[in-house]
DNA sequence: AGTAATTACATACGCACCGTATGTCAATTC
DNA sequence: GAATTGACATACGGTGCGTATGTAATTACT
């Protein structure tokens, strides 16, 4: 039974991350012992402190996986519509749906921010954050929008899109409050459109 | 040297509650020692949880005296201003400018969510924000603003404008930042004024 | 191939901190 | 003025983090 080296640390970190993504997306970040995260992971805190450094290490590589996952999927949405601005729109609701999941709200909209601080200084993150801005840069170029500063309106609707989703996913009936969320973000969103 | 109980009991509170605000605001609620806090306001642990049950406890009590604060302030904005849809303008930059407090960004924007939950299922808490959702309401019912759900409305604002004195809070030049924003935020609120 | 150096982990330790249980003394109550 | 309530202080146990040290296995060197 020989095992090269470096897929040794690729199996004990996947399987450190996977284990703190399920811990933290469930009771958090505070409340998650490291001693009984790595026992889960049949592992010991002396495999966590050797390759993520310390507790917040290891936050930070779940949220870099994370937001690559989401990155990726916000991508994709937003290349399959047909002009810009669906596009965009398209973008956002992708991001509000994401923001859905508990484990997304946990991590990357509750505890990593209390812990990490400002997420557009995250030097990993912002990922798909920096994709919308890049997106409205567009759309302020080619004049589909009222010429305003991209990264404002990027900052402005991100803050809009989060606390749409944490409505909605707090929400009894999320169907219903999806709609009416979706329905008065898009009347701000026409705000940012050209005036004829 | 005689004191009435009431008042002793009246001061303690006060004085925990002030050390907990700097305390919590500065370095941060998980990064606060109740040892330290205690003995900073001449006091030791027993006090602490005496009167507030639990380090928890102190953090509602300080967001509880905020709050009020902030509300007070919100509510003096938008009562001065002429019309209701400038005093909802008002009311919304007034929280804004509030939100540049690295106090009140710290422990009512970052702290407070990631211990205590959501905002809005706050007891006390969202009394800023539930004027704000009146304010929307009335709006609404008198033809000023397209019809929308004033919850949904309120909670997209309340998202956008928390975002918006993050960036311009951290920012390195905060007065040009400010201006920005509050830019794109007003083209943004245009976008539920009813068309014509 | 055999030795030396690296390294991926485990084990052991100290320390800080939270919450509780218990004690004490002053202020009310009767 | 004796009894009781209650506002705090003190003492204790438990937990969890980070670090220092140990070990065994893999890699590198000659």
């Amino acid at each position: 039974m020989r095992k090269p080296r470096s897929q040794m640390i690729v199996e004990t970190r996947t399987k450190l991350i996977a284990a703190a993504r399920a811990a933290f997306g469930t009771v958090g970040y505070a409340q998650t012992s490291m001693d009984d995260l790595t026992a889960s992971a049949g592992l010991t805190r002396g495999a966590l402190y050797h390759h993520f450094g310390d507790k917040k290490g290891l936050l930070v590589a779940v949220i870099t996986e994370i937001d690559a996952e989401m990155n990726a999927h916000m991508q994709a949405v937003s290349a399959k519509a047909g002009d810009p601005w669906t596009g965009f729109r398209d973008e956002c609701t992708a991001y509000i749906e994401l923001a859905l999941d508990p484990e997304i709200q946990r991590i990357m909209l509750r505890d990593g921010p209390a812990v990490l601080g400002d997420p557009w200084d995250w030097p990993t993150l912002s990922e798909c954050i920096r994709s919308m801005t890049e997106s409205l840069t567009k759309l302020a170029e080619t004049g589909v929008i009222a010429p305003i500063d991209p990264e404002a309106a990027a900052r402005l609707i991100a803050g809009a899109t989060q606390y749409a989703a944490q409505w909605i996913a707090n929400a009894p009936e999320p169907e219903a409050i999806s709609r009416k969320a979706i329905d008065a973000f898009n009347l701000m969103l026409d705000g940012l459109l050209a005036r004829s």
